[in-house]
DNA sequence: CCAAAAGTTAAAACT
DNA sequence: TAACTTTTGG
């Protein structure tokens, strides 16, 4: 064991080394951007075991995401002899589940409970609200699935929520409502896992003992994000006070950006006092970037008044300065870039290690038609992933209907789809009976009367006999046969365009293939021999009789049943277009935890980044630079900001000035790569006068044609352009010249062919391909 | 019941 | 502008 500690601790720094081999005390660590976090936590697990400190059966390690949950195992795995499946790590979420699943009698559920996602929430809520015969104007859906989200992670049933006004009582009203139904159809929401799971420890005091017990080691990634339910959560593992019980909290207080959801940064300042920890440490050397990038960093961040305080240094020297670039137009701006980013390629980095960041997703469109006419592979983060697509979700409400009938919110989404003559009218008439006797939507069918009943009927009966024909088969066979039978494949093939939704289908097949064959269901669903030594054996006290839960959710799960759990709490990628070689487009938001060799920031304006929104507090604006700070540290070499005088936004064009953050970055650190202090316009003027030159007026500028509708005092344009000499069109082309047209972008002329009207031209794009053109009617106009 | 037309709205995202 | 929802009309 020695030679593997030995191992296990080489080539950590002094930092490091002392937060991996901390004792079983309560500890605050405080882990700078690119710090080697995930490594301390998982070589602090390694070691913990290899030392024998914990068994593997005593560790409960959380995180927010299955990704660094992942991430986690796999480190983990690369480092211990034995298999990590098992153990207690994994997010917030899933481990509730596993809790839930495993107590699902004392925690008040029905055993195959469903796990409503964001989207089926907000139609639970809709058909409450409706069935409460409320205005929805006044009780939007949205809103009040986010109240009742909100409370949940306050921790407050109805009954607790403070309502001093008429609204928020009848809101109150909604929630109990809500919480009914979700009772009446066996089906719990996110916030609801994680509200459930408290309560069943807080209340069950045998099992609350058994799992403190058992945990002899908490620990916790990303602290700063958690939410006050998922902190009291924590507390039931590892209460304050508790003797010899390791909580090992790692978070930056600096990179919490989430508090719009419900994040309390507070809450490391609450650990440390209530956990009176004696151990805080700071991890501060940076691994990932160069000086100057940890330099604007660190003077960016030092505005912001409430922070525990922290500096990021490297050895790795300066490196290059960040580059700032000004741009008349949202438009010069992706075209910038994109040369830039060619540039950068050319020079050999690979696509993949160049970041496009922006504040909002409606950013991305003007990057993406630059990118896209230049030909340069992209991928876009965020957006629709695999599990929520309609047909996906469709097939899965089949399946859901499967192992649980009174599924509504399920029924509803597939009663009439594919359409089979029941209509908005049978379908309230089927809710009014269902409402009258308390039962669900299947049961009631038999209450609608006459042909519109019968539909129903059938309809129930479809799912009837899809249940019983998939009795035993493998979960590849049930989804294979609920998909054909539903009718869904017969629907899509007859789309026009349903090829790619039947592939989906299909991919949903592979899905649940990998599934089980990564779960190893049917095979040994334990692999790990749990509490064979070490502190917290199950049941210590004989009379507590608590089954292992592992042992439990192997037991009572079929294959249907997890993997539905499954396509919940992980609703799978965004279509990732593997195997290319792509710059990668995402919000600032989605760029935490990652990082490149070179990254662009976008759109640092005012109003945009601080986003408007925010500038009405100063928390708002503190959380906007701890944003800015995120997206300044993921990069690893190289740098670049940019803003830009106009932007096209909601349809209008706006006229921004450059963010207040450029005043809080060290000159000395940046590079403008456009002259300072432009007069206001000038760079629009110099815009306006090449789309003339191009022959393209204002058209040719993004949001130009809007002009006119700005304030006087807005005008932009000091520069009054002639009318250009020559027609558009008739530029002199040759073979060789690099050509613009506006729906393939960059090109160069191939060949030239004809006179006068029928001189036609051969082009080839970068993503289009080659293409004939006529002179007369396309746009093409030489690009210097 | 469906498709077209009209109306609405606009920050960020994980489970 | 564009994506999305609701209303309207066949």
């Amino acid at each position: 064991m020695h030679l593997q500690d030995a191992q296990l601790l080489r080539n950590l720094n002094p930092e490091q080394l002392a937060a991996v081999t901390l004792p079983a005390v309560p500890a605050l660590i405080l882990a700078g951007a690119g710090s080697g976090k995930t490594r301390v936590l998982t070589t602090r697990i390694a070691w913990l075991l290899a030392t024998n400190q914990v068994s593997p059966g005593g560790v409960l390690a959380v995180t927010f995401t299955n990704k660094a949950a992942k991430e986690m195992l796999t480190r983990l795995g690369t480092m211990l002899p034995f298999a990590v499946r098992g153990m207690w790590i994994g997010t917030f979420h899933g481990l509730c589940n596993r809790l839930l699943r495993a107590h699902w009698k004392a925690a008040g559920l029905p055993q195959s409970f469903q796990i409503l996602d964001s989207g089926d929430q907000l139609s639970a809520v809709k058909r409450v609200v409706k069935a409460m015969n409320l205005d929805e104007e006044r009780f939007v859906p949205k809103q009040v699935a986010w109240f009742i989200a909100a409370q949940k992670e306050e921790g407050r049933r109805p009954a607790a929520v403070e309502a001093f006004d008429e609204h928020t009582r009848k809101l109150v009203q909604v929630y109990e409502a809500y919480e009914e139904q979700c009772r009446r159809e066996g089906v719990v929401d996110f916030a609801e896992l994680m509200l459930r799971s408290y309560e069943l420890l807080r209340d069950d005091e045998p099992l609350r003992e058994h799992y403190r017990r058992r945990f002899g080691h908490v620990l916790v990634d990303e602290f700063q994000d958690t939410n006050r339910l998922q902190y009291a959560w924590l507390k039931m593992f590892a209460p304050p006070g508790a003797q010899g019980q390791g909580v090992f909290a790692v978070g930056d207080d600096d990179q919490s950006i989430y508090a719009f959801r419900g994040a309390r940064v507070g809450n490391m300042a609450d650990f440390e006092r209530e956990y009176r920890v004696r151990s805080v440490i700071k991890l501060e050397q940076n691994y990932r970037s160069f000086g100057n990038i940890l330099d604007a960093a660190n003077a960016l961040i030092a505005h912001n008044a409430q922070r525990l305080g922290k500096n990021l240094r490297t050895d790795a020297g300066p490196g290059e300065p960040i580059r700032v670039q000004e741009a008349a137009s949202d438009y010069a701006e992706a075209q910038w870039l994109l040369d830039e980013a060619r540039e950068l390629h050319r020079g050999g980095m690979p696509r993949s290690e160049i970041a496009v960041l922006y504040r909002s997703n409606a950013q991305s469109r003007v990057i993406e038609s630059a990118l896209f006419n230049a030909g340069i592979p992209y991928r876009v983060y965020g957006g629709l992933r695999f599990f929520e697509r309609a047909e996906v979700k469709h097939a899965l409400a089949y399946l859901r209907l499967l192992e649980n009938p009174d599924d509504d919110t399920s029924f509803l989404r597939v009663v009439n789809f594919p359409a089979r003559g029941i209509g908005a009218r049978s379908i309230e008439q089927l809710q009014d009976a269902a409402r009258a006797s308390g039962r669900s939507l299947a049961q009631s069918v038999g209450a609608v009367p006459g042909k519109a009943g019968l539909n129903l009927q059938g309809f129930v009966h479809k799912l009837d006999t899809m249940r019983s024909a998939t009795q035993g088969l493998t979960l590849r066979e049930i989804i294979e046969h609920v998909v054909h039978e539903s009718g869904l494949l017969d629907f899509y093939r007859t789309e026009k365009e349903g090829q790619d939704r039947i592939e989906n289908l299909q991919e949903l097949v592979n899905a649940a293939e990998s599934f089980v064959t990564q779960e190893g269901f049917g095979k040994d669903a334990v692999a790990l021999p749990l509490d064979e030594h070490g502190p917290g054996t199950l049941a210590g006290g004989g009379e507590t009789a608590i089954p292992s839960p592992d042992a439990e959710t192997g037991e009572i799960v079929s294959p249907l049943a997890a993997f539905l759990t499954h396509a919940s709490l992980e609703a799978g990628d965004n279509q990732a277009q593997a195997g290319t070689d792509a710059v990668q487009l995402m919000t600032v938001h989605s760029a935490k935890g990652l990082e490149f060799d070179a990254v662009f920031i976008t759109g640092i304006e005012e109003g945009l980044f601080p986003h408007e929104q925010s500038l009405s507090d100063a928390d708002g604006v503190e959380e906007e630079r701890r944003l800015m700070y995120v997206a300044i540290t993921r990069a690893r070499k190289r740098l670049y900001l940019s803003f830009s005088q106009t932007r096209m936004l909601h349809g209008q064009t706006r006229y921004n000035v450059k963010s207040r953050f450029f005043d809080e970055l060290p000159e000395g650190a940046l590079k403008w790569l456009t002259p300072r202090q432009q007069g206001f316009g000038s760079g629009y003027a110099r815009e306006y006068r090449q789309a003339w030159d191009r022959g393209q007026g204002l058209s040719g500028i993004v949001g130009a044609g809007r002009v006119e509708r700005a304030e006087p005092w807005q005008q932009p344009v000091p520069f009054t352009p002639k009318a250009p000499a020559a027609p558009a069109g008739q530029a002199p082309l040759r073979t060789g010249q690099a050509v613009f047209h506006t729906k393939f972008g960059e090109g160069v002329v191939v060949t030239l062919e004809g006179s006068g009207e029928d001189a036609r031209a051969q082009v080839r794009f970068g993503r289009h391909g080659v293409k004939w053109l006529l002179l007369a009617m396309a746009k093409l106009t030489p690009i210097e």
